[in-house]
DNA sequence: AGCTATTTATAAGC
DNA sequence: TGCTTATAAATAGCT
């Protein structure tokens, strides 16, 4: 494509498709890294040549799985087991027609979640922010619920813990004994306690303004 | 590579970079398309872009490659090229750990996407709790911020039309001519109604308390 | 393996 | 998204 432009079609010449080979290829894959970096795709290239030789390229994060599964798999089972390799070769098969499915999943849960983050809004109409607004405020309504009860649950156990302590003290000014652990029984039921002044005041932190 | 040089790193800016990332993907695809026809080579192309979509090429038919693949893989050629067959072992996982990876990822973000929806709460703790309202109330935010823009946007409208229509009965009158149909411009969006005091309710309704 | 004259690819901008 | 344009890269034909 300089000095001339020539034809896409198999190169006659054997020197100079193997040329061509070397430096086609070679840009090919320059290419590929490029895009990779620029825009942080995950790319997988395999390049075999007419004459059986094969040049790979993987961004990193690819590698790194790969590498992982080649850890996993010894070459003693696949030497065991030719069966092994007819599977993997269906199975192979069998997931080039799901990833088409798998990338269409991601590609829509990714979308849901750019809305859901407010990142995409351009592309809805009033009815669907509508919906969008009520999904969010639901979602919130649930966390903050979450966040009480955690802070109910923490509150109560506090109680039991000052409880305990109270009863210790009556027990022992009664008795005049010192503080030796009473044992568990006491509070077998912490659901029963008295004031909530304590309570009511850590739920209102909890739900600052108008919840 | 025009216009400007610019540096091999990742794009910042999201919109320059999904640009960046089609038309560097065609030419990549493109040169993998010559290289395979001009030195008949085989090639398999995939790339995932950073939002998970997938694209892939394949010179020859996916499954010529695996069975080419399966061959290379012999115990006999393991043997003999042992390079080759951790070249071609790398390629066939490759297409495992893809779907693998894409299992992962759906996983992950049916998880991310639950817990927005406030359906798996139960397993945070209050920090990350605290961090759900904050992304949600955010979210919830610009959802606000979307609708009051596009309220906004249809008053503008409306207004126009409503100053298009003051002036042509104003030259009606001046002229003594009557009610011929202007154009349909007029009515060209039957959901958008005349007076600005529905539009003022809407958006009272539409930022409604203290939000 | 270099060297250029050209063709391609593509960054910005619209 | 697609088109245009100025410029950077890739590369065909030679050596």
């Amino acid at each position: 494509m300089t000095r001339r432009k020539i034809q896409i079609k198999k190169i006659d010449n054997t020197t100079a498709r193997q040329v061509t080979f070397s430096k086609r290829r070679r840009g090919l894959f320059k290419k590929a890294q490029e895009l990779s970096t620029l825009c942080d795709a995950e790319i997988a290239l395999v390049v075999f040549s007419a004459t059986g030789k094969l040049f790979e390229f993987t961004s990193s994060s690819v590698q790194q799985v790969i590498e992982r599964h080649h850890l996993l798999s010894s070459d003693f089972d696949k030497l065991n087991h030719p069966s092994l390799e007819l599977q993997s070769f269906c199975m192979s098969q069998l997931e080039s027609s799901t990833s088409a499915a798998l990338s269409k999943e991601i590609a829509e849960k990714t979308h849901e979640l750019r809305k859901l983050r407010g990142e995409e809004l351009q592309e809805l109409n009033m009815k669907e922010l509508q919906e969008l607004e009520k999904l969010l405020g639901s979602g919130l309504r649930r966390v903050r619920d979450a966040k009480g009860s955690q802070l109910m649950q923490e509150n109560k156990r506090l109680k039991q813990v000052m409880m305990e302590n109270r009863q210790v003290q009556t027990l022992e000014l009664e008795q005049g004994q010192s503080s030796e652990p009473i044992g568990d029984f006491i509070h077998s039921d912490p659901s029963q306690d008295h004031d909530s002044s304590d309570i009511s005041l850590k739920l209102g932190l909890a739900f600052p303004s108008g919840i």
